[in-house]
DNA sequence: GGTATTCACTAGTGATCACTACAAATATAG
DNA sequence: CTATATTTGTAGTGATCACTAGTGAATACC
């Protein structure tokens, strides 16, 4: 996973992964078939860790906290001492070959799941009267999405952690305002 | 250069180039020497069209009018319909192996250049009086970029134009108050 | 203990990678 | 028109790519 994570799913060969992991090519494919499964396996075993984007989103209490809990979550993990810089899901198979199109639709598909449940809590707190009505659900869900896929980079070029959360505090400040009601 | 911004540095072979150039390899390596100086020139052109970054920045009136600038310019590039979709410099070489770290570097500098100048126009514009003072100018330049490379995901995602823009205007709202003054 | 199954390794598959020696073709110079 | 220089195509370089057939050893089962 942290070879994947480092050099992306198809700059990440054969001889990178068993040199690493000590086993012979054979090893690999009798146990994952072949280098998507493996990638895509490396790719599940990322998305579920003891926190996750689905887990941020559906115990915050508000579209807000969401948003923040995930900007926050990216930072941390995206700076982390001992993993690559960046995210995986951002910087894995951004540019691949045609013969990586599926790949790049999966982690696409992540992607857009993520930003979709983000929307969903947003709708959700519209309808409950805790965020203006009229604000743009979409871009906003859009909007923190972006700025993530931004500090996987900027974690990449050298960022450091402190430099990311004032980032994304910054990118919170265009979050409009939101109301607490006692019931939802 | 759209090959390299279509599928990045290192998924774009030489069969890839020569085949759609209609030479043969030997011309490209008289002329260019070898694929990491034919895709740097590439990354000139991209970088050297009759808008740039810079003269956006530098003929802006204020740092917002630069940030704006660059996100509008941004979403118009990544989202043209002759063009792949997303920013060259944002995917070709995200992900790459331990051989193409130089190339990395070079896009990592481009990108780093950009943040320093809008950063710069910040502060000038804070010396100005055109901006609190108080405002956080890395901060500030950081967010937009990291938008800037956000845009880029989402675009390669299937995003439409019309949402980019929505996005856009989204990350600007974080934006401080920018007070017109009559002198720079 | 004998048999069958799984296991990982050795060794190599054809395909493709970036790249190049060499010769034919073309352009330029005198 | 001849001679030189430049460019282009032909054909192939070793290296590396993802991947696999077949062997030998270890284990599981009865």
């Amino acid at each position: 996973m942290l070879l994947f994570w480092k050099h992306g799913y198809e700059s990440t060969s054969l001889n990178d992964l068993t040199t690493t992991l000590g086993v012979k090519p054979s090893s690999i494919y009798t146990v994952f078939g072949d280098k998507k499964r493996l990638f895509l396996e490396a790719v599940a075993r990322y998305t579920s860790g003891p926190v996750t984007s689905e887990s941020i989103i559906a115990q915050a209490a508000t579209a807000r906290d969401a948003a923040q809990g995930l900007l926050e979550a990216s930072v941390q993990g995206f700076t982390g001492e001992e993993t690559p810089k960046g995210c995986l899901l951002a910087t894995s198979a951004i540019s691949c070959s045609a013969a990586a199109s599926d790949v790049q639709q999966v982690l696409a598909a992540i992607r857009i799941g993520i930003e979709t449940q983000l929307k969903e809590k947003v709708m959700a707190d519209q309808q409950a009267g805790r965020m203006p009505a009229d604000s743009d659900a979409d871009a906003l869900a859009a909007h923190i999405l972006a700025v993530i896929q931004g500090l996987s980079t900027l974690a990449r070029d050298g960022a450091s952690r402190e430099k990311l959360f004032r980032v994304a505090d910054m990118a919170l400040r265009a979050w409009p305002k939101t109301y607490q009601t006692t019931e939802g």
